[in-house]
DNA sequence: ATGTTATTGAACATCATGTTGACTTTATCA
DNA sequence: TGATAAAGTCAACATGATGTTCAATAACAT
């Protein structure tokens, strides 16, 4: 989860990359007491202690500057999918699982932030999306099952787990992310009762 | 679901009624083209047709509005809920699941823009609170299951359920809240795969 | 050391905010 | 129906955030 816009083929300054570290920094902290549109970006700025200015100079406005935050997020989490292309994940889903929870664990701070009662909807429906897309290519062959309930299943499998990592996260994930990946796919198998 | 704040015992001035039913109709439009944070006070009243001065005899502000309206929702749902007091969920989750399908069918504007990319985030967390108090009211005796997996458990299923009505509104609740009641019940007791 | 780039500080017009007061319209209830 | 209370309108105001600018300074890369 790299903090940059994109794919740069030169490094940033190293001036730029402390500027938006700090304002990183102050926004996950500002999202914990606030919603983000109570925050404006003076004191965005102030607690970052820098020129209100320089943060015009990166982002349009408050909510750019956390869709770019997300931007970093699903190039991560694109990663990891990757890794995982070949994964039957109708027989065992807790490799990805394990990936996505362990991720989730080392970077908590914003998580548990886009998660929160602060956090970004958006967010959520992104993470949707990615997931209905991988799905739709891993499965491109059973046609029988490409009923109207694909949609309900997907998006109930996501969104519940969505709810366990918003638990974790609530608790500063005490148990261990193998204990939660196993706790995850069985409940996705054989249900949650 | 009424619009009224609270339980007032005399009814509300017709003209207030008008105002707030015109106010709650102009945000629902908004906040399905844009952030609850990018929408003004001017272009709410201006798109209801009325002073701006008026809004703020019943809002501190957009915020404080939405809220309002979340509490009406959180009214009604307290209701279906009590309706359903006496059923053993673990049995039978249908029933009630089959109420809350109606409740979201009846309410597809304000539901379908509460769980929208443009949604609210401490929305689910209500949600998720009160489904949380009656699970803990409805199962006070089974001690062995208090374990920290129980609060994984009812996580998954509430936000899975949203997940699922999530994908039911985006289609216009084209399916019967029947069959939808039926499906999410099935992946709640046997899983998703 | 030098040229380049990022950041600063100040200034600016613009707009949304929240509140006020006098005025007009509408609802309620006797 | 008509009196009275309440809601809504309109204009005005101070305040503060916004987004942009420009010259000056600081930090960087090589």
């Amino acid at each position: 989860m790299d903090q940059s816009n994109g794919m740069l083929p030169k490094k940033e300054d190293r001036r730029v990359r402390r500027t938006k570290k700090l304002l990183t920094q102050a926004l996950t902290r500002l999202l914990q007491e606030k919603q983000i549109s109570e925050i404006t970006v003076r004191e965005l700025t102030d607690l970052a202690d820098m020129n209100r200015g320089t943060f015009y100079l990166y982002y349009r406005d408050i909510f750019d500057m956390l869709e770019k935050i997300e931007d970093s997020m699903f190039e991560a989490l694109d990663d990891i999918v990757s890794l995982h292309q070949n994964d039957d994940v109708s027989r065992q889903a807790k490799p990805i699982l394990l990936d996505l929870f362990r991720f989730i664990e080392e970077n908590q701070e914003i998580c548990s932030v886009l998660l929160s009662p602060h956090g970004d909807m958006n967010f959520l429906h992104r993470l949707n999306q990615v997931v209905r897309e991988k799905c739709l290519q891993l499965w491109p062959n059973k046609e029988e099952e490409k009923d109207s309930s694909f949609e309900y299943h997907y998006s109930f499998v996501v969104y519940g787990c969505v709810g366990v990592f918003r638990a974790w996260l609530n608790g500063k994930c005490q148990e261990p992310a193998e204990k939660m990946a196993e706790l995850a796919d069985a409940m996705i198998r054989r249900g949650s009762l």
